[in-house]
DNA sequence: TAATATACTGTAAAAATATACAGTATAAAT
DNA sequence: ATTTATACTGTATATTTTTACAGTATATTA
Protein backbone atom coordinates (compact mmCIF):
# COMPACT_ATOMS: atom_id res chain seq x y z
CA UNK A 1 0.00 0.00 0.00
CA UNK A 2 1.49 3.48 -1.44
CA UNK A 3 2.68 5.37 1.63
CA UNK A 4 0.62 9.07 3.14
CA UNK A 5 2.16 11.85 3.80
CA UNK A 6 1.57 13.82 7.05
CA UNK A 7 -1.40 15.44 6.11
CA UNK A 8 -2.94 12.95 4.52
CA UNK A 9 -2.84 10.50 7.22
CA UNK A 10 -3.91 13.64 9.48
CA UNK A 11 -6.81 13.47 7.07
CA UNK A 12 -7.56 10.24 7.61
CA UNK A 13 -7.39 10.26 10.75
CA UNK A 14 -9.87 12.82 11.08
CA UNK A 15 -12.21 11.48 8.82
CA UNK A 16 -12.41 8.10 10.90
CA UNK A 17 -12.45 9.71 14.42
CA UNK A 18 -15.28 12.13 13.00
CA UNK A 19 -17.09 8.74 11.65
CA UNK A 20 -16.42 6.85 15.03
CA UNK A 21 -17.82 9.90 17.10
CA UNK A 22 -21.33 10.66 14.66
CA UNK A 23 -22.42 7.48 12.69
CA UNK A 24 -21.33 9.75 9.23
CA UNK A 25 -18.30 11.10 7.41
CA UNK A 26 -17.31 14.60 7.86
CA UNK A 27 -17.91 17.19 4.89
CA UNK A 28 -14.78 18.83 3.27
CA UNK A 29 -15.54 21.83 5.43
CA UNK A 30 -16.01 20.07 8.72
CA UNK A 31 -12.29 18.80 7.66
CA UNK A 32 -11.11 21.87 7.32
CA UNK A 33 -12.43 23.15 10.49
CA UNK A 34 -11.49 20.24 12.70
CA UNK A 35 -7.42 20.82 10.85
CA UNK A 36 -7.26 24.48 10.56
CA UNK A 37 -7.36 24.88 7.01
CA UNK A 38 -9.23 27.61 5.58
CA UNK A 39 -10.30 27.01 2.34
CA UNK A 40 -12.57 23.26 1.70
CA UNK A 41 -10.20 23.01 -1.45
CA UNK A 42 -7.64 21.70 1.20
CA UNK A 43 -9.69 19.02 2.25
CA UNK A 44 -10.76 18.28 -1.03
CA UNK A 45 -7.23 17.46 -2.58
CA UNK A 46 -6.23 15.26 0.49
CA UNK A 47 -9.16 13.13 0.57
CA UNK A 48 -8.30 12.89 -3.65
CA UNK A 49 -4.75 11.63 -2.72
CA UNK A 50 -6.38 9.30 -0.50
CA UNK A 51 -8.33 8.03 -2.58
CA UNK A 52 -6.26 7.78 -5.56
CA UNK A 53 -3.79 5.60 -3.01
CA UNK A 54 -6.60 3.41 -2.20
CA UNK A 55 -7.34 4.26 1.29
CA UNK A 56 -11.09 5.60 0.63
CA UNK A 57 -14.08 5.87 -1.51
CA UNK A 58 -15.77 8.78 -2.90
CA UNK A 59 -18.94 8.86 -4.26
CA UNK A 60 -18.82 11.68 -6.72
CA UNK A 61 -21.65 13.84 -6.25
CA UNK A 62 -23.01 12.39 -2.61
CA UNK A 63 -22.45 14.75 0.17
CA UNK A 64 -20.43 12.97 3.16
CA UNK A 65 -19.89 10.38 0.08
CA UNK A 66 -16.63 8.92 1.64
CA UNK A 67 -16.23 5.23 3.03
CA UNK A 68 -13.00 4.04 4.36
CA UNK A 69 -11.02 0.96 2.88
CA UNK A 70 -8.19 0.93 4.47
CA UNK A 71 -8.28 1.84 7.94
CA UNK A 72 -4.62 3.07 9.31
CA UNK A 73 -4.92 1.11 12.43
CA UNK A 74 -6.26 -1.28 10.56
CA UNK A 75 -4.26 -4.23 12.61
CA UNK A 76 -5.17 -3.02 15.57
CA UNK A 77 -8.70 -2.19 14.76
CA UNK A 78 -9.22 -5.92 12.64
CA UNK A 79 -6.78 -7.04 14.84
CA UNK A 80 -9.23 -9.83 15.92
CA UNK A 81 -7.14 -12.35 13.75
CA UNK A 82 -5.40 -14.62 16.70
CA UNK A 83 -2.84 -16.68 15.20
CA UNK A 84 -2.77 -20.45 15.35
CA UNK A 85 0.57 -22.33 16.34
CA UNK A 86 1.32 -25.97 15.90
CA UNK A 87 2.48 -27.71 18.82
CA UNK A 88 4.81 -29.72 16.52
CA UNK A 89 7.28 -27.28 15.44
CA UNK A 90 10.25 -27.58 17.53
CA UNK A 91 12.09 -25.07 19.19
CA UNK A 92 9.95 -22.03 21.21
CA UNK A 93 6.36 -21.13 19.86
CA UNK A 94 7.20 -17.67 18.22
CA UNK A 95 4.76 -15.28 16.79
CA UNK A 96 6.70 -15.53 13.85
CA UNK A 97 4.96 -15.63 10.22
CA UNK A 98 6.49 -19.08 9.62
CA UNK A 99 4.91 -20.50 12.24
CA UNK A 100 1.35 -19.57 12.02
CA UNK A 101 -1.10 -22.15 10.11
CA UNK A 102 -3.68 -19.72 10.07
CA UNK A 103 -5.20 -16.95 11.93
CA UNK A 104 -9.25 -17.11 13.71
CA UNK A 105 -10.92 -13.71 14.36
CA UNK A 106 -11.65 -13.19 17.35
CA UNK A 107 -11.74 -11.24 20.41
CA UNK A 108 -8.41 -11.44 22.83
CA UNK A 109 -10.95 -11.09 25.56
CA UNK A 110 -12.99 -13.74 25.17
CA UNK A 111 -12.07 -15.33 28.36
CA UNK A 112 -11.78 -14.09 31.54
CA UNK A 113 -7.92 -13.70 31.14
CA UNK A 114 -6.68 -11.59 27.90
CA UNK A 115 -4.74 -14.48 25.39
CA UNK A 116 -2.00 -13.91 22.67
CA UNK A 117 -2.59 -16.87 20.33
CA UNK A 118 -3.69 -20.36 20.03
CA UNK A 119 -1.65 -23.44 20.16
CA UNK A 120 -2.59 -26.35 18.03
CA UNK A 121 -2.81 -29.90 20.30
CA UNK A 122 -0.94 -32.58 19.18
CA UNK A 123 -1.32 -35.96 21.05
CA UNK A 124 -3.66 -37.68 23.21
CA UNK A 125 -1.96 -36.86 26.74
CA UNK A 126 -3.98 -34.47 28.16
CA UNK A 127 -7.01 -36.35 26.83
CA UNK A 128 -8.73 -37.00 30.74
CA UNK A 129 -8.59 -33.40 30.74
CA UNK A 130 -11.46 -33.25 27.82
CA UNK A 131 -8.39 -31.76 25.15
CA UNK A 132 -8.43 -33.76 22.42
CA UNK A 133 -5.69 -33.52 19.32
CA UNK A 134 -6.66 -30.57 17.33
CA UNK A 135 -8.38 -28.69 19.66
CA UNK A 136 -6.97 -24.75 20.20
CA UNK A 137 -5.87 -24.03 23.66
CA UNK A 138 -5.73 -20.54 24.47
CA UNK A 139 -2.28 -19.41 25.75
CA UNK A 140 -1.24 -16.39 27.62
CA UNK A 141 2.64 -15.40 27.21
CA UNK A 142 3.25 -15.15 30.99
CA UNK A 143 5.66 -16.99 33.32
CA UNK A 144 3.41 -16.11 36.13
CA UNK A 145 2.32 -19.57 36.82
CA UNK A 146 0.63 -21.67 39.46
CA UNK A 147 1.00 -25.20 40.50
CA UNK A 148 -1.61 -26.91 38.66
CA UNK A 149 -2.17 -24.14 36.16
CA UNK A 150 -2.09 -25.72 31.90
CA UNK A 151 1.04 -24.77 30.72
CA UNK A 152 3.37 -24.57 27.45
CA UNK A 153 6.90 -25.50 28.53
CA UNK A 154 9.86 -26.24 26.19
CA UNK A 155 12.60 -28.14 27.29
CA UNK A 156 15.48 -28.04 24.54
CA UNK A 157 13.51 -27.89 21.85
CA UNK A 158 10.80 -29.56 22.91
CA UNK A 159 7.49 -28.28 23.07
CA UNK A 160 4.82 -29.77 25.39
CA UNK A 161 1.45 -28.48 26.77
CA UNK A 162 0.92 -30.53 30.30
CA UNK A 163 -0.29 -29.13 34.08
CA UNK A 164 2.36 -27.49 36.26
CA UNK A 165 3.73 -28.48 39.63
CA UNK A 166 6.81 -27.29 41.19
CA UNK A 167 8.13 -28.21 44.53
CA UNK A 168 11.60 -26.45 45.56
CA UNK A 169 13.80 -27.87 42.45
CA UNK A 170 11.94 -30.32 41.26
CA UNK A 171 9.04 -29.20 38.22
CA UNK A 172 6.70 -31.83 37.24
CA UNK A 173 4.67 -32.04 34.32
CA UNK A 174 1.99 -34.35 34.41
CA UNK A 175 -0.75 -35.57 31.60
CA UNK A 176 -4.25 -36.22 31.96
CA UNK A 177 -3.74 -39.87 30.26
CA UNK A 178 -2.48 -43.30 32.02
CA UNK A 179 -0.61 -43.79 28.92
CA UNK A 180 1.75 -40.79 29.55
CA UNK A 181 4.41 -40.11 32.67
CA UNK A 182 4.98 -37.47 34.40
CA UNK A 183 7.92 -35.44 33.54
CA UNK A 184 10.52 -34.86 35.82
CA UNK A 185 12.74 -32.19 36.05
CA UNK A 186 15.66 -31.31 38.45
CA UNK A 187 16.27 -27.78 37.62
CA UNK A 188 19.72 -27.50 38.73
CA UNK A 189 20.14 -29.73 36.00
CA UNK A 190 18.38 -28.75 32.83
CA UNK A 191 16.52 -25.74 32.44
CA UNK A 192 12.69 -25.45 31.62
CA UNK A 193 11.22 -21.71 29.71
CA UNK A 194 7.83 -21.32 30.70
CA UNK A 195 6.18 -20.12 27.56
CA UNK A 196 2.39 -19.32 28.53
CA UNK A 197 -0.37 -20.78 29.62
CA UNK A 198 -3.79 -21.59 28.75
CA UNK A 199 -6.48 -19.22 29.76
CA UNK A 200 -8.99 -21.24 27.51
CA UNK A 201 -10.11 -23.67 25.01
CA UNK A 202 -12.14 -23.95 21.04
CA UNK A 203 -12.68 -26.82 19.33
CA UNK A 204 -14.13 -26.77 15.96
CA UNK A 205 -16.92 -29.55 15.24
CA UNK B 1 -38.40 0.43 23.96
CA UNK B 2 -41.11 2.08 21.95
CA UNK B 3 -42.62 -0.28 19.28
CA UNK B 4 -42.35 0.56 15.58
CA UNK B 5 -45.09 0.89 12.87
CA UNK B 6 -44.46 -1.58 9.95
CA UNK B 7 -43.18 1.05 7.82
CA UNK B 8 -40.82 2.63 10.48
CA UNK B 9 -38.84 -0.59 10.93
CA UNK B 10 -38.90 -0.12 6.97
CA UNK B 11 -36.81 2.30 6.91
CA UNK B 12 -35.16 1.88 9.85
CA UNK B 13 -33.89 -1.28 8.04
CA UNK B 14 -33.34 0.28 4.75
CA UNK B 15 -31.01 3.30 6.72
CA UNK B 16 -28.92 0.26 8.00
CA UNK B 17 -28.54 -1.89 4.77
CA UNK B 18 -27.65 1.98 3.24
CA UNK B 19 -25.41 2.25 6.26
CA UNK B 20 -23.51 -1.04 5.73
CA UNK B 21 -23.63 -1.12 2.13
CA UNK B 22 -21.80 2.24 1.40
CA UNK B 23 -20.25 3.64 4.82
CA UNK B 24 -22.69 6.50 5.45
CA UNK B 25 -26.60 6.89 5.83
CA UNK B 26 -28.56 7.43 3.10
CA UNK B 27 -30.95 11.10 2.21
CA UNK B 28 -34.26 11.28 2.36
CA UNK B 29 -34.37 11.14 -1.56
CA UNK B 30 -32.14 7.80 -1.36
CA UNK B 31 -34.67 6.23 1.12
CA UNK B 32 -37.79 7.16 -0.79
CA UNK B 33 -36.23 5.53 -4.04
CA UNK B 34 -35.24 1.90 -2.35
CA UNK B 35 -39.41 1.99 -0.57
CA UNK B 36 -41.16 2.96 -3.48
CA UNK B 37 -42.02 6.38 -1.84
CA UNK B 38 -42.65 9.23 -4.02
CA UNK B 39 -42.14 12.26 -1.67
CA UNK B 40 -39.22 12.83 0.39
CA UNK B 41 -41.68 14.31 3.19
CA UNK B 42 -42.94 10.13 3.58
CA UNK B 43 -39.15 9.54 4.30
CA UNK B 44 -38.81 12.80 6.88
CA UNK B 45 -41.66 11.52 8.45
CA UNK B 46 -40.60 8.06 9.20
CA UNK B 47 -37.24 9.00 10.53
CA UNK B 48 -39.05 12.05 12.63
CA UNK B 49 -40.82 9.39 14.04
CA UNK B 50 -37.62 6.95 14.62
CA UNK B 51 -35.98 9.77 16.44
CA UNK B 52 -39.14 10.77 18.99
CA UNK B 53 -38.80 6.71 19.78
CA UNK B 54 -35.09 6.84 20.47
CA UNK B 55 -33.73 4.64 17.58
CA UNK B 56 -32.05 7.26 15.45
CA UNK B 57 -30.15 10.55 16.05
CA UNK B 58 -31.02 13.35 13.30
CA UNK B 59 -28.05 16.10 13.45
CA UNK B 60 -30.61 18.90 11.85
CA UNK B 61 -28.76 20.94 9.20
CA UNK B 62 -26.37 18.11 8.54
CA UNK B 63 -26.55 16.58 5.52
CA UNK B 64 -27.26 12.30 6.00
CA UNK B 65 -26.86 13.46 9.45
CA UNK B 66 -28.80 10.35 10.92
CA UNK B 67 -26.94 8.05 13.20
CA UNK B 68 -28.32 4.85 14.90
CA UNK B 69 -28.73 4.39 18.19
CA UNK B 70 -30.91 1.31 18.55
CA UNK B 71 -30.68 -1.43 15.79
CA UNK B 72 -33.12 -3.58 15.59
CA UNK B 73 -30.59 -6.50 15.17
CA UNK B 74 -28.61 -5.56 17.51
CA UNK B 75 -27.45 -8.37 18.88
CA UNK B 76 -26.10 -9.07 15.03
CA UNK B 77 -23.93 -6.12 14.73
CA UNK B 78 -22.57 -5.31 18.03
CA UNK B 79 -22.83 -9.05 17.89
CA UNK B 80 -19.53 -9.14 19.57
CA UNK B 81 -21.23 -10.21 22.27
CA UNK B 82 -22.48 -13.72 21.85
CA UNK B 83 -25.50 -14.40 24.48
CA UNK B 84 -24.46 -17.58 26.46
CA UNK B 85 -28.09 -19.89 27.52
CA UNK B 86 -27.87 -22.17 30.20
CA UNK B 87 -28.78 -25.63 29.38
CA UNK B 88 -31.03 -26.20 32.88
CA UNK B 89 -33.67 -24.02 31.54
CA UNK B 90 -36.98 -25.73 31.10
CA UNK B 91 -38.56 -24.87 27.12
CA UNK B 92 -36.82 -23.59 24.40
CA UNK B 93 -33.50 -22.03 24.31
CA UNK B 94 -34.76 -19.17 23.46
CA UNK B 95 -32.24 -15.93 23.08
CA UNK B 96 -34.27 -13.76 24.87
CA UNK B 97 -33.00 -11.72 28.25
CA UNK B 98 -34.53 -13.78 30.67
CA UNK B 99 -32.50 -16.72 29.58
CA UNK B 100 -28.98 -15.21 28.81
CA UNK B 101 -26.47 -15.75 31.43
CA UNK B 102 -24.21 -13.49 29.94
CA UNK B 103 -22.56 -12.08 27.02
CA UNK B 104 -19.38 -13.33 25.17
CA UNK B 105 -17.04 -10.52 23.26
CA UNK B 106 -16.24 -12.89 19.76
CA UNK B 107 -16.49 -13.37 17.19
CA UNK B 108 -19.56 -15.37 15.36
CA UNK B 109 -17.50 -16.09 12.34
CA UNK B 110 -14.72 -17.83 14.51
CA UNK B 111 -15.47 -21.59 13.16
CA UNK B 112 -16.16 -22.68 10.40
CA UNK B 113 -19.69 -22.16 10.16
CA UNK B 114 -21.44 -18.97 12.06
CA UNK B 115 -23.17 -19.52 15.21
CA UNK B 116 -25.56 -17.85 17.41
CA UNK B 117 -25.20 -18.35 20.89
CA UNK B 118 -23.65 -20.53 23.45
CA UNK B 119 -25.43 -23.32 25.37
CA UNK B 120 -23.88 -24.04 28.42
CA UNK B 121 -23.27 -28.04 29.20
CA UNK B 122 -25.17 -29.34 32.42
CA UNK B 123 -24.45 -32.75 33.17
CA UNK B 124 -21.74 -35.18 32.10
CA UNK B 125 -23.25 -37.00 29.13
CA UNK B 126 -20.61 -35.86 26.32
CA UNK B 127 -18.33 -36.28 28.39
CA UNK B 128 -16.30 -39.12 26.52
CA UNK B 129 -16.81 -36.17 23.52
CA UNK B 130 -14.58 -33.95 25.54
CA UNK B 131 -17.49 -32.14 26.37
CA UNK B 132 -17.83 -31.27 30.20
CA UNK B 133 -19.55 -29.60 32.36
CA UNK B 134 -19.72 -25.68 32.24
CA UNK B 135 -18.23 -25.96 28.51
CA UNK B 136 -19.75 -23.46 26.17
CA UNK B 137 -20.74 -25.04 22.98
CA UNK B 138 -21.37 -22.98 19.94
CA UNK B 139 -25.05 -23.87 18.32
CA UNK B 140 -26.08 -22.18 15.28
CA UNK B 141 -29.72 -22.25 14.80
CA UNK B 142 -31.15 -24.70 12.02
CA UNK B 143 -33.15 -27.55 11.52
CA UNK B 144 -30.25 -29.01 8.87
CA UNK B 145 -29.15 -31.62 10.28
CA UNK B 146 -27.28 -34.53 9.70
CA UNK B 147 -27.26 -38.10 11.25
CA UNK B 148 -23.74 -37.52 13.45
CA UNK B 149 -24.05 -34.24 14.28
CA UNK B 150 -24.24 -32.85 17.70
CA UNK B 151 -27.67 -30.82 17.88
CA UNK B 152 -29.71 -29.33 20.52
CA UNK B 153 -32.94 -30.86 20.35
CA UNK B 154 -36.28 -29.47 22.47
CA UNK B 155 -38.98 -32.93 23.77
CA UNK B 156 -41.86 -31.44 25.27
CA UNK B 157 -40.36 -29.25 27.80
CA UNK B 158 -36.81 -30.38 28.09
CA UNK B 159 -33.64 -29.51 26.03
CA UNK B 160 -31.08 -31.92 25.65
CA UNK B 161 -27.25 -32.26 23.65
CA UNK B 162 -27.12 -35.06 21.91
CA UNK B 163 -25.51 -36.94 18.98
CA UNK B 164 -28.07 -37.34 16.34
CA UNK B 165 -28.66 -40.20 14.12
CA UNK B 166 -32.23 -40.64 12.06
CA UNK B 167 -33.97 -43.21 10.55
CA UNK B 168 -37.35 -43.04 9.18
CA UNK B 169 -39.23 -42.56 12.13
CA UNK B 170 -37.05 -43.25 14.64
CA UNK B 171 -34.84 -40.33 15.93
CA UNK B 172 -31.97 -41.57 18.29
CA UNK B 173 -30.72 -39.15 20.68
CA UNK B 174 -27.00 -40.88 21.41
CA UNK B 175 -25.03 -39.60 24.11
CA UNK B 176 -21.09 -40.24 25.04
CA UNK B 177 -21.20 -41.52 27.87
CA UNK B 178 -21.78 -45.26 28.94
CA UNK B 179 -23.36 -44.43 31.97
CA UNK B 180 -26.30 -42.61 30.12
CA UNK B 181 -28.32 -44.27 27.71
CA UNK B 182 -29.33 -43.39 23.89
CA UNK B 183 -33.04 -41.49 24.02
CA UNK B 184 -35.07 -43.27 21.31
CA UNK B 185 -37.86 -41.35 20.04
CA UNK B 186 -40.99 -42.56 17.00
CA UNK B 187 -41.59 -39.33 15.32
CA UNK B 188 -45.43 -40.62 14.87
CA UNK B 189 -45.92 -40.62 18.82
CA UNK B 190 -43.86 -37.81 20.05
CA UNK B 191 -42.78 -34.63 18.51
CA UNK B 192 -38.57 -33.37 18.14
CA UNK B 193 -37.86 -29.93 17.75
CA UNK B 194 -34.05 -29.57 16.59
CA UNK B 195 -33.08 -26.16 17.57
CA UNK B 196 -29.50 -26.30 16.34
CA UNK B 197 -26.36 -28.18 15.67
CA UNK B 198 -23.11 -27.38 17.30
CA UNK B 199 -20.37 -25.59 15.52
CA UNK B 200 -17.72 -25.17 18.25
CA UNK B 201 -16.89 -25.60 21.78
CA UNK B 202 -14.70 -23.16 24.17
CA UNK B 203 -13.97 -23.75 27.58
CA UNK B 204 -12.62 -21.26 30.37
CA UNK B 205 -9.49 -22.12 32.31
C1' DT C 1 17.72 27.04 -12.11
C1' DA C 2 13.57 25.20 -13.67
C1' DA C 3 10.30 21.71 -12.88
C1' DT C 4 7.57 19.10 -9.70
C1' DA C 5 5.12 17.73 -5.54
C1' DT C 6 3.03 19.16 -1.37
C1' DA C 7 0.11 22.19 0.89
C1' DC C 8 -2.58 25.34 1.06
C1' DT C 9 -6.14 30.34 0.40
C1' DG C 10 -10.17 32.37 -1.70
C1' DT C 11 -14.18 32.46 -4.58
C1' DA C 12 -18.03 30.90 -6.90
C1' DA C 13 -21.52 28.19 -8.95
C1' DA C 14 -24.05 23.98 -9.69
C1' DA C 15 -26.00 20.25 -7.51
C1' DA C 16 -27.57 17.82 -3.54
C1' DT C 17 -30.22 17.93 0.55
C1' DA C 18 -33.13 19.04 4.46
C1' DT C 19 -37.20 20.61 5.56
C1' DA C 20 -41.44 23.35 5.75
C1' DC C 21 -46.17 23.63 4.06
C1' DA C 22 -50.46 22.16 1.88
C1' DG C 23 -52.94 18.41 0.73
C1' DT C 24 -55.16 13.28 0.20
C1' DA C 25 -56.50 8.64 1.80
C1' DT C 26 -57.44 4.98 5.10
C1' DA C 27 -58.17 2.46 9.21
C1' DA C 28 -58.87 2.46 14.11
C1' DA C 29 -60.48 4.70 18.20
C1' DT C 30 -63.82 7.57 20.68
C1' DA D 1 -69.97 10.52 13.27
C1' DT D 2 -65.84 12.77 14.40
C1' DT D 3 -61.36 12.62 15.91
C1' DT D 4 -56.81 10.62 15.77
C1' DA D 5 -52.87 8.13 13.98
C1' DT D 6 -50.61 6.26 10.11
C1' DA D 7 -49.04 6.86 5.66
C1' DC D 8 -48.34 9.01 2.21
C1' DT D 9 -48.10 12.84 -2.63
C1' DG D 10 -46.48 17.14 -4.48
C1' DT D 11 -44.14 21.47 -4.40
C1' DA D 12 -40.97 24.84 -3.03
C1' DT D 13 -37.05 26.92 -0.89
C1' DA D 14 -33.24 27.86 2.04
C1' DT D 15 -29.19 25.70 3.15
C1' DT D 16 -25.56 22.51 2.70
C1' DT D 17 -22.22 20.54 0.06
C1' DT D 18 -19.42 19.30 -3.78
C1' DT D 19 -16.41 20.70 -6.89
C1' DA D 20 -14.17 23.49 -10.39
C1' DC D 21 -10.98 27.31 -11.18
C1' DA D 22 -7.43 30.76 -10.13
C1' DG D 23 -3.86 31.72 -7.23
C1' DT D 24 0.30 31.64 -3.46
C1' DA D 25 4.16 29.55 -0.90
C1' DT D 26 7.70 26.17 0.12
C1' DA D 27 10.62 22.36 -0.15
C1' DT D 28 12.57 18.76 -3.11
C1' DT D 29 14.22 16.98 -7.33
C1' DA D 30 16.42 17.13 -11.85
Amino acid sequence: MKELTKQQTKVLACVEVYLNQTGFPPTRAEICKELGFKSPNAAEMHLRALEKKGYINIKSGSSRGISIIKSQQEYEQSGLQIPVIGLVAAGSPTLAEENIEKRIPCDPEMFADQFDYFLKVKGLSMIDAGIHEDDLVAIKRTTDVKNGDLVVVRLEDEVTLKYFKKKDHLLELIPANEDFSTIEIDLREQEAFIEGKSVGLIRTH
